[in-house]
DNA sequence: TTGAAAGCGTTACCAG
DNA sequence: CTGGTAACGCTTTCAA
C-alpha cells in the first residue's frame, strides 16, 4: 500500500531537506529565502504534487478567503443573474462563495447565519432578501461585514446595492405618457414589499400626477408576488374593472408577460390595443411576443458591485456606503401610441 | 475596550470550571459527562454565545463538510434549478456548497478545481459541465468522489445522474407521429455536444425510422448553442428548405421559444399551421404564447439526486452508481394534429 | 538566509 | 464522569 495522504509542507520540507518554516516563506512571503533554495523547493513541491491546505491557513490567519451569499430562492433568473455577478467578483479576487437559499424563510435563514459562523466567513452578502433588524443584530454579533443587494433593509445604515426603485417606475410612466397613454393600468408586487412593491408604486403614482391624470385606486393590481401566475390573475381584475385601459406596467417582466398572456387570451393584440412595459430586464423579456419593452436593472453589475463593496470592506475594516445602479428603459416592440385617442373619434 | 474576540472553547471551559475536553464532549458525543455539567456547561456556551469554529473542526477532522459545485454559467434557469436541488439535499444534511462558473473555460476549470482541492472540499459535482479526461485526473489525484449531473463524462465510470436523453426525443417525435405529422423538423443543440446534442438527434432519427418516415438530414438546423437566438436563426434556415414542416422538436424551450418566435413573425400560426415541442421542461415553457408542450427534465430532482449520491459517496468511501431521471413530456397547447392532412384536400 | 518552536481552536486518546 | 495533552497543517516570531 503507498502512502496515499497528501504530501504535507513537513514532507516536502523533509524532501527538500529544509525547514517548514522556509517552504512557507518560499511559499507565501516574497522574500527571507535564496534563489536557490526557492528553485529547490518549488521543485519539490512539484514533484511531490503538494497543496497547501487553506482550511490550516484559514485557522491561523483567522480568515477564511469565503462569503457567505444568502437568497429567498436560487431558481429564478433575477437571482442567478446577481449570483453570476458575485462570482465573478469573488473569482477575481481569489474568493469563494457558500450559497444558502433561505426559501425566505426566517429559521432557515437563521440557521444559514449560524452555519456561515461557525464557517468563518469574512462577510454575508444579502440578496434579494429582507433584512430584518434581528438579523442585522446576529451579523452584527458575529463582526463580519455586511452588504445588501437588490434588498431591502430595515437598518438604514446597512449599505446596499441596489436600483432607485421608485425613479425607475417614474421613468416607465412618463414613457407611457409621452406615447400618448393616459388610460394606465399598474400591476403591482405586494405594497407591502418595501423595496420592489411599494417604491414603484409610488413612482406610478408621482408620474401621473406631474401629468395631471387622476389616481384610481382599482387601476393598480397585485396578487401574491411577482411571477407568471399574478401577472395573469392580476390583469383579470384590471381588465374586468378598466377595460378601457390602453397601458400597463408591470413590476416584473413575468408579471408582464403573465399579463401579456391572459390579455391574449382575451382577444387583445400588443402593442396595438394593449401597451405593457415590464421590470427587470431578465432574458424572459427579449424572448416574448412581442417583445418586451422594460426597465432593466443590470443585476449582474449589481451583484458584482456588491461583492466588491464586501470585500473592500473586509479588506479595510470600513464600512463602506452603498451605491444605486442606473437603471435602464429598454425599448423594444410591447409598446406604442395608443391606437384610438380621442382625436380618432 | 471590550474584549472583542469571540470566546473560544477554552474560555467556554475556564467559565464554566471544566476542562475543555469536557466543552467539546457536550458539544458532540452524546456521553462521557453527567447530566449536570452538561447543563452547566450549555448554559455557559449560551451566556457567552460562545460558537464552535469550524475550521478547526475541519482541520483535526480532515473534512470540510462542504462540497464545490462546477456549473459552465449560473445565469440560466436550467443551472439554477439544478442548483436550487443540489443545495436542498446539501443543507438537509449540514454541507455547505461552494459554487464555481467555469464559464466552460478549462483554465478556469482548472484554476477553480486547485482551489477546491486547498479548500478540502470533501466532493465535487460538475454540473452541466463536460467532464474531460483530464478533469479526472486531477480529481483523482485530489482523492475525493465526483459526481456529474446533467453532463457528460468522458470517463463511463464516473457516476451520472441525467436523463435518457435518447428515448426522451423519441417519445417526443413519437408523439408528433401519434397527432399525425409527418413532416417533422428539429432544431438541435450541436451534434458535437454528446449530451444534449447528438442522443436527442438519434432518438429523433429512431422514431423517424420507426414510423416509416425517411430521415432528412436538411430537415435538422442548428446553430451554436442552445439559446434563444440559435432558435431563430435554425428556425429560418429550417423554414427556408423546408416551408411545409408541420411539426418542429426542438433540443431546448429556449431553442421552441425562438423558433416560435422566428415562426410567428413569419405569420405561421402556432399550433394551427405548425406544432412545437420543446426539451428542458423550465418555467419558460409554460409562459410561452401559446404554453409550450415540452420534454420535463425534473432539474431540481436531478440536482437533489446528485447531490445525495455524492454525499452517501463521501460517507462510506465507495463509489456509487449514477442514475437515470424519467423525463416526461408535459403536454400544453403547442401542439394539433396537421390541419392540412391529405384526407382534407 | 535559515531553523526551532509557539500557537491558531478543536478533537480524541489515555489516565485517573 | 472528568482532565491533561498530543496532534491536525500551517504561519510567524525569535534566535542563530
Amino acid at each position: 500500500m503507498t502512502r496515499l495522504n497528501k504530501p504535507t509542507i513537513k514532507d516536502v520540507a523533509k524532501e527538500a531537506g529544509v525547514s517548514i518554516a522556509t517552504v512557507s516563506r518560499v511559499l507565501n512571503n516574497g522574500i527571507g529565502y535564496s534563489i536557490k533554495t526557492k528553485q529547490h523547493v518549488l521543485k519539490t513541491i512539484e514533484e511531490m504534487g503538494y497543496s497547501p491546505n487553506a482550511i490550516a491557513r484559514g485557522l491561523i490567519n483567522k480568515q477564511s478567503n469565503t462569503i457567505g451569499v444568502l437568497f429567498p430562492e436560487i431558481s429564478g433568473l433575477v437571482s442567478a443573474e446577481i449570483l453570476q455577478g458575485i462570482e465573478e467578483a469573488a473569482h477575481a479576487r481569489g474568493k469563494s462563495i457558500v450559497i444558502c437559499n433561505t426559501a425566505s424563510s426566517g429559521h432557515k435563514t437563521k440557521e444559514y447565519l449560524k452555519l456561515l459562523q461557525e464557517k468563518q466567513v469574512d462577510g454575508i452578502l444579502f440578496a434579494s432578501q429582507l433584512l430584518t433588524l434581528e438579523y442585522v443584530a446576529i451579523v452584527r454579533k458575529m463582526g463580519v461585514p455586511v452588504v445588501t443587494v437588490s434588498a431591502y433593509s430595515e437598518d438604514p445604515t446597512i449599505p446596499a446595492v441596489q436600483v432607485d426603485n421608485e425613479t425607475a417606475a417614474y421613468d416607465a410612466i412618463c414613457y407611457f405618457i409621452q406615447q400618448g397613454h393616459t388610460e394606465i393600468g399598474m400591476i403591482s408586487g405586494n405594497p407591502s414589499d418595501l423595496l420592489a412593491g411599494a417604491p414603484r408604486m409610488a413612482g406610478y403614482k408621482r408620474a401621473l400626477k406631474e401629468a395631471g391624470i387622476a389616481y384610481v385606486p382599482t387601476k393598480v393590481a397585485w396578487d401574491k408576488g411577482f411571477y407568471f401566475e399574478d401577472g395573469q390573475k392580476a390583469f383579470q381584475r384590471l381588465y374586468t374593472d378598466h377595460p378601457n385601459l390602453t397601458a400597463i406596467f408591470s413590476a416584473s417582466d413575468e408579471l408582464a408577460i403573465g399579463a401579456m398572456s391572459a390579455a391574449t387570451a382575451k382577444g387583445l393584440r400588443i402593442p396595438e390595443d394593449l401597451s405593457v412595459i415590464g421590470f427587470d430586464g431578465t432574458k424572459l423579456a427579449k424572448m416574448a411576443v412581442p417583445p418586451l419593452t422594460t426597465v432593466s436593472q443590470h443585476f449582474f453589475s449589481m451583484g458584482k458591485t456588491a461583492a466588491n463593496l464586501l470585500f473592500d470592506s473586509i479588506a479595510t475594516g470600513r464600512a463602506s456606503s452603498g451605491r444605486i445602479i442606473r437603471h435602464e428603459l429598454i425599448k423594444r416592440h410591447s409598446v406604442q401610441m395608443p391606437s384610438s385617442t380621442k382625436t380618432m373619434d
